[in-house]
Order: C-alpha cells, then structure tokens, then sequence
DNA sequence: TAGCCGTGGGA
DNA sequence: TTCCCAAGGCT
C-alpha cells in the first residue's frame, strides 16, 4: 500500500459504505445502524451460510423463503430433515444444509436458542469455519472481528501488491485485513470490503476508476490488478457416464431414492441410477420394459462432468421395492431435486 | 493437507 | 463452448 501513513482505507470504505452499501434482506442499512439497530443473529447467520461460495443472487429467494417458512432459530430446529433439504434444493453443497439443521438444533438445546457472540464459541458450531465465525461476530454483534474470503483476499493482494499465490499467501493477506480492521463498526466495515470486492474490486476488469481506495492500492500503481491474486491452477475436469431410471405408475407415484448422508448429494431426494464412471451400465433396480429417451442430461459438478442417459417405464399400481421410496403423486415436488436430478426430469416430463 | 463438495452467471 | 469463480467447511 502506498502512503500508508496518509490515506485512511477504513475511513475511506465506512464512507463508501455509508453512500453505496447495497440492500438485501438479512442487512441492517448503515443509517439504521447508526441509529442503533442490531441485525437479527439467526438471520445473519443464515445468510452467510447460504453465502458461501455462494453469490448474493442466488441466495437472495432461498433466504426469503426459509425465513417465512421459518422465522427463529428453534423453528428451524424442529423441521424434518427432508423439508430442510427440499427447501435447499438447487443452492448446492448440500452438507451446509445437513449442518445448518445441526447448528440450529444445537443453539436452541445448548444455547437456549441465542446465538454465541464470541469467535471461538461460533468457530465450535456445526457448519461454521473461520470466516463463518468472523462475519457473524462481527456483523450481527459488532466485534472487531477479521473476515477473510474470496473478496477480502482479492482487495488485500491488490491494495498491498502481493504476488504471492493462494492458498499460501492466506496468512500475509490475513495480517494486512486486520491490520486494517478498526475498532469503531468493525461490522459495517466487514460488509463494505466485501461489497467492495463484489461490484468494484471485481476479480476481471476492476472498476479502479471509481474506487474509494485507489489512492493507496500499490497493484493499481503497478498495473497488476488485473493480474491479482494469483492462484495455484486447477487440474481439468474428469467425464463421468450414467444412467438414471423414471418409473412411474398408472397413479402417478414415482419410484425415487433418498441418497446416503455422505458424499455428493448427500440426503438429497434423486431417482435411482448406475455409478457414475466411466464402465458399462449397471442393470436398472428391476426387471421390466424400460425404454430410453432420446437426448441426454449433461451437468458439471465441482471436480467432474457428468452425461446422464435417461430410462423410463410404467409400473402397475402398487409396486415398491426395497431401499427405494414410493413418492405419491401429490408428495412430489421438483423443486425438492437437486439441479442434476431436475434436469433428468425435465427430460422426462418434455417427452 | 489436499481432495471433496453444486450451481448459475458472466466473459 | 468453455472456463472461471462466488460472503468456505469438513475430513
């Protein structure tokens, strides 16, 4: 950072903030902060879990809708699991709703359903990690806690010129942010280097022309904002193959799977299928005339691709078998799927 | 500790 | 089309 003893960056974000903090629904603005309102613990707390690796856009009706369907921590801690992960369907990394229900079981039995203040008691609760713990402390209670995400991480390489790569220059760029952390509304400053990051200090084509910290950013000086952070590469993306079976009866019932806690998808509502791999095609979960659809489902997880052929039959009314869940006609709700099992859906239905 | 774990939007 | 990546946590 350049000037470091003249130009004041906290001073200069708060400012920001204060003119262009952007609304959403689990934020207190600045001039309500101001006059003394405290966000609500257990919607900031669902936000930022709803938030990570997660962008605003996406967040903003999934968090709308569980707060009506559950406005307080112990409501959502006397759900049913699949009514959690049905509400959840679609945000992705499904473990964080596993977690969330956990966590909010765990505030309202050995809490007394208030949320800790402190870093090290939120650092203890499921679901809930270093950064998790500094946003909620220093958001919804206002301590001078230090967050350090994507955003954060961006802003301190560019301010300070770090050419170091992540994950390892984590440590570096975390000692510049508190540094930089002040003792007077650590929150609202929390929230504005990350609105900074999220619409002017973008990760392509910084909008340094009308940045409220260009002044001292030593990457805008040099020319290598665009260049920062850097990062190690990723290795490419494997293709996976598989195949999934739609059996529905005369009555409408589907024939569907709640898939292990464990591992992708985990607890999430799917219809039965192969192993995703590269070999052959295992056999459908019961013998009859299945019949495949024409096209295909492709989707991209976190480390592989994936092409789905979709099968299909009719079942006389009545039929079950084990380890598979008869979901009656009224029961089913696509939007309960996780976006891969949606999309073989929709293939079906369109057919 | 590095791999696993989703999804949608933007370039 | 393909790649990047977003307010990370868990094991």
């Amino acid at each position: 950072m350049r000037d470091s003893g003249e130009f004041d960056v906290s001073s200069a974000l708060l400012d920001w903030y204060d003119r262009h903090a952007r609304e959403m629904p689990w934020r207190v603005a600045p001039a309500d902060r101001a006059a003394g309102v405290m966000p609500d613990p257990y919607r900031i707390w669902l936000s930022e879990v709803m938030l990570q690796q997660t962008t605003v856009a996406a967040v903003r009706d999934y968090f709308v809708r569980f707060t009506t369907r559950w406005p307080t921590v112990q409501a959502l801690a006397a759900a049913p699991d699949d009514q959690v992960m049905g509400e959840w369907a679609g945000l992705g990394y499904y473990a964080r709703a596993r977690n969330l229900l956990k966590c909010a079981q765990v505030v309202t039995e050995q809490h007394g359903g208030t949320f800790p203040d402190t870093y090290d008691a939120l650092l203890n609760l499921p679901g809930i990690g270093p950064y998790t713990a500094a946003a909620i402390s220093a958001i919804a209670f206002d301590r001078p806690e230090t967050v350090l995400d994507g955003n954060v991480e961006r802003v301190m390489a560019r301010l300070f010129d770090i050419h170091d790569p992540l994950p390892g220059s984590k440590p570096q760029l975390k000692k510049h942010a508190a540094a930089l952390t002040p003792a007077a509304r650590p929150g609202d400053y929390a929230q504005a280097v990350m609105d900074l990051g999220a619409t002017i200090c973008t990760p392509k084509s910084p909008a340094c022309g009308i940045c409220p910290v260009q002044a001292p950013c030593a990457a805008r000086a040099a020319g290598t904002q665009s260049d920062l952070p850097r990062k190690t590469p990723k290795k490419p993306k494997p293709m996976r193959y598989g195949h999934v079976y739609i059996a529905q009866s005369d009555n409408g019932a589907f024939l569907m799977e709640r898939r292990p806690d464990k591992g992708l998808l985990g607890g999430m509502l799917g219809w039965p299928g192969s192993e995703w791999s590269d070999g052959p095609a295992e056999a459908p979960p019961f013998p009859c005339e299945w019949q495949v659809l024409p096209g295909e489902v492709r989707h991209t997880f976190t480390h592989f691709h994936l092409i789905l052929r979709i099968w299909t039959t009719t079942l006389p009314v009545g039929w079950s078998h084990d380890d598979l869940i008869v979901m009656e006609k009224h029961a089913f709700r696509p939007s309960d799927l996780p976006t891969v099992m949606r999309k073989a859906y929709d293939l079906w239905r369109s057919t």
